[in-house]
DNA sequence: CATATACATTTGTATATACAATTATTGTAA
DNA sequence: TTACAATAATTGTATATACAAATGTATATG
């Protein structure tokens, strides 16, 4: 990927502009990739996250701000995209006897046979991503970004 | 950054999937801090964005295909983001002469004053972002970013 | 026990963006 | 020249998201 001839200017950019811009450059051209993995299935890319949490709760089920802890990009308004899965079918949404102003969401079995489909495209798509990467590569990126 | 800390995990995350959603952690946050830098002057990246390439310009006007070329982040309606610049005395905008299907779009002096103060303020937060980092790790970087 | 405060979620509303259809203009080929 | 295709931008509509206010429930304090 090259920076400059993506975005069409022959000027040089300081290196901690291209920095940035390299990093949005790279989170689109990502996203659109496993987007659009998703998209046979109809499930946004921060659907997909709030069912492999589910997953990940092996049974037990999560309220609505443990799954806003989790997610991987943050949102302000989880109650709408739980809505979504509902409507779907691959949630089930409970309110909490304990606590009655928590709610309960688990996956339901339509929900998980779904996410396993999910998965091998995910996984095509990540491969697709990161298939100029040796593993050594990897570490090192892993390494650099956990400087941010 | 701890990937595992801020989604709240106890499981080890594959190579392959932990760096995606680094990087997906790392754009969140980079685009906060910029958005809020940006804040004050009430513009979003993308039009911070545009402002950026129509001063690039230096006194030639660009179109909306132009635009859309350049931009970091590609989108489907460039229209109605430069109805807001315009909205702001940012930017105007006239039919081109020689083809009148095109629209001829520049900067104005008020939306070049502001876009000065904006650099300030971006420069700030690239600094803030990039703080960690010296100038070989920068490279080093830019340099794993070209395999995406 | 009554009242205030904190908590968890939901709802209303404004704004943003994606995608498709439409309009207007220009280029091209019979 | 006329008809058709290509180009450039705009508009309509559906969906997504952010932010703030509202709702309902639980906890703490006097």
């Amino acid at each position: 990927m090259n920076v400059e001839a993506i975005i069409k200017t022959t000027t040089s950019i300081p290196l901690r502009k291209r920095t940035i811009i390299h990093m949005q450059l790279v989170y689109n051209k990502m996203d659109e990739e496993l987007t659009g993995a998703l998209k046979p299935y109809e499930v946004s890319l921060q659907q997909f996250n709030v069912l492999r949490i589910l997953r990940g709760q092996k049974g037990h089920p999560a309220n609505l701000s443990t799954l806003n802890e989790r997610m991987v990009s943050k949102m302000s308004n989880t109650t709408r995209l739980v809505d979504k899965l509902l409507a779907k079918g691959f949630v089930r949404r409970e309110v909490c006897a304990a606590n009655r102003r928590k709610v309960e969401i688990y996956i339901t079995p339509k929900g998980s046979a779904i996410l396993e489909e999910m998965d091998t495209a995910i996984a095509k798509a990540e491969d697709v991503i990161l298939q100029q990467f040796t593993n050594p590569e990897l570490l090192q990126l892993n390494t650099l970004l956990d400087k941010f």
